[in-house]
DNA sequence: CGCGCAACCTGTCTGC
DNA sequence: TGCAGACAGGTTGCGC
């Protein structure tokens, strides 16, 4: 479920807590995480330095140390990142611990299904080309222009929700945000990206930029395992138009929300609002 | 290069 | 009720 609005949420309350403290040790008990890298070589990258920002760049979170040093973050489908839980947490993983007068809250990750990684970048080069690698552009920043979304779907055949869900096109749509932005645009999901014109592609995007914002908003949706950092649960699941929704009357139109797969993704649609695309039509 | 799909893990829900 | 199989927020790598 992290999503965009997911891992901004966790950002904007990690933020204060870790800015400006030194981590002292960054407890490993999952190799995996941190894969190739060896759990005591990513440790000794970072234990000592100063936290002088957390960033995000789509769904990565951006430790930015002292030094140039980052450590990339990713919480992919069942990760959380906790203020302080106490010892004896389900599926704890990794356990930021920081230096002080009183040590001050721990921080840990936790992932039942151990897909989260943790990645190292030294310096601002290695950033940047590991930015550019796998994230295109950020959908609430100035660069997502009507001439980037256009940019991003012409030519390709693939369905318009496969366009969304790239993240080397645009970063941070996942499964539930391509849903709801394309019910809002009034195009499916299976439409193929190229046939999709500008003036939709612009609706698109504004669409995009709306459930986005709407999901920081409310931060973040919990379906599942998703928490705030405090644990707390987000919201914006009461706020799904059609995500889910499989059987339920369209909000806008009243026809029955239907679901099928696209992008190899469960999608959700009403295919009244959102019209397939010719010789498509199918169920379940 | 574009595209679809299996794989990565574990837990939970569904249908027989 | 029990159990095998499907399915789940994401990304990567492989085959065509």
């Amino acid at each position: 479920m992290p999503e965009l609005p997911e891992v901004e949420t966790i950002r904007r309350q990690l933020a204060p807590v870790v800015e400006g403290r030194t981590l002292r040790e960054l407890r490993i008990d999952d190799a995996r995480w941190c894969r190739p890298l060896a759990p005591a070589e990513l440790k000794a990258a970072v234990e000592g330095r100063r936290v002088e920002r957390l960033d995000r760049r789509g769904k990565y979170l951006v430790w930015a140390l002292e030094g140039d040093a980052f450590l990339l973050a990713h919480l992919r489908m069942t990760g959380t990142l906790l203020i302080d839980p106490p010892p004896g947490t389900r599926y704890e993983r990794v356990r930021w611990r920081f230096a002080g007068d009183d040590d001050g809250p721990d921080i840990a990750f936790c992932d039942p299904r151990r897909f989260g990684t943790g990645e190292l970048a030294l310096g601002g080069d290695a950033l940047d080309a590991f930015f550019a690698a796998r994230v295109g552009v950020e959908p609430l920043g100035p660069e997502f222009t009507t001439d980037a979304m256009c940019a991003a779907a012409r030519g390709r055949r693939a369905p318009i929700k496969a366009v969304l869900l790239d993240q080397r096109r645009i970063a941070g749509v996942g499964n539930i945000y391509a849903d709801e932005a394309l019910f809002r645009a009034q195009i499916h999901p299976l439409r193929p990206a190229g046939t999709v014109r500008r003036p939709q592609l612009d609706a698109l995007r504004g669409a995009i930029v709306e459930v986005l914002n709407a999901g920081i908003g409310a931060g973040g949706a919990t379906i599942d395992d998703f928490r705030h950092a405090d644990g707390v649960e987000g919201a914006f699941q009461n706020e799904f138009l059609v995500h889910r929704r499989r059987g339920e009357p369209c909000p806008r139109c009243g026809t029955e929300i239907v679901k099928f797969v696209a992008a190899g993704r469960g999608t959700y649609a009403c295919e009244h609002c959102q019209r397939p695309p010719r010789g498509v039509r199918r169920h379940r």
